[in-house]
DNA sequence: AACTAATCAACAATCATTGTTGATAACGGC
DNA sequence: GCCGTTATCAACAATGATTGTTGATTAGTT
């Protein structure tokens, strides 16, 4: 993620405004946490200048994500994830809390020559993890059954469940 | 997939009936190609047996996952996709037609002992591909880019672009 | 200061999917 | 074949994330 200003001058460059809507935005994503759907990064910019409507938030987000400076995941969560990490990696959902885990490129291999022979082409390829995350990890054997008997993964609190 | 069939008996033996609706789906999907999409699966059973509702398709097709004989695969193609290949493989979604295309898990190598350092645990691993289809390919010098400008990726014709 | 783009509130619309309901049809065990 | 229990039907409503719209207002940029 680019700094903020770094962002601003990308939109001047583009001929798009630098409102405070927009540089709230980017203040929010580069402090935040890793993949925040659109309404908390909403809720995170309401507490620094309010009345900010969550329809600017989307239509700033997909700005950025047209600009590459943010990457749009859909991982089957329900709502779209905005990434900022724009380096090559990874990703793991958590079965438990609905986190989603940077899993950094060099921890893993992935080689797919042979899908030549099929006459495909790739232009990307991610490995897209389920399982359970540090966090839950440690809950787990304490507390966290206890809340959740054994029902469908909840992805609930998505603010940061372990916080 | 299994035969519609050895379906029925699992229904049976899961205290479900085997209806006339249901065989017609469980035949559309031994017979039809590999990822369609809820409402292709319906068009394909109406026109064995007219007057099933989409509803008793969706209905039919959860308890098919349900049971574990169908993958609920939501690639972010806009619609869950339902895979009765049951073996260990992963996906290409094409970029210009939006179909599905299978790798096998053997034209591919994919490891991640490395994600235990990261304290999260690992219960599946699927890669997802982006690019182009051996059909698109195909087609991609002489029509395809005449009937698709520059658009977004359209994935219109969801039933077999390429028949 | 002026031009233009951006944002606001307040909705409506989309689309895939699931829920509901009351009536009808049909499977399976006997 | 009967009957109890399921399944399905049509016809909607509801969900939830996202985008569209509109008319008025605010505010960057030059
Ligand atoms: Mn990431
Ligand atoms: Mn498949
Ligand atoms: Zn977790
Ligand atoms: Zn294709």
């Amino acid at each position: 993620m680019r700094s903020p200003e770094a962002l601003a001058q990308r939109f001047r460059e583009a001929n798009l405004k630098v409102t405070p809507q927009r540089m709230a935005v980017f203040e929010v994503l580069g402090t935040g946490p890793g993949h925040p759907a659109a309404e908390q990064i909403h809720r995170s910019v309401v507490e620094k200048l309010p009345n900010v409507s969550l329809r600017t938030v989307y239509q700033v987000l997909r700005e950025l994500s047209e600009l590459g400076e943010l990457v749009m995941l859909d991982l089957g969560t329900g709502a779209v994830r905005y990434d900022h990490n724009l380096t090559q990696h990874h990703h793991l959902v958590c079965d438990e809390c609905g986190a989603v885990v940077d899993i950094p490129a060099h921890l893993t291999e992935v080689q797919y020559a042979g899908v030549a022979d099929l006459g495909v082409s790739v232009s990307t390829a991610e490995l897209v993890m389920r399982g359970t995350c540090s966090p839950c990890h440690a809950a787990g054997s304490t507390t966290a059954e206890s809340t959740k008997p054994s029902s469908q993964p909840t992805m609930q609190q998505l603010g940061d469940p372990h916080a």
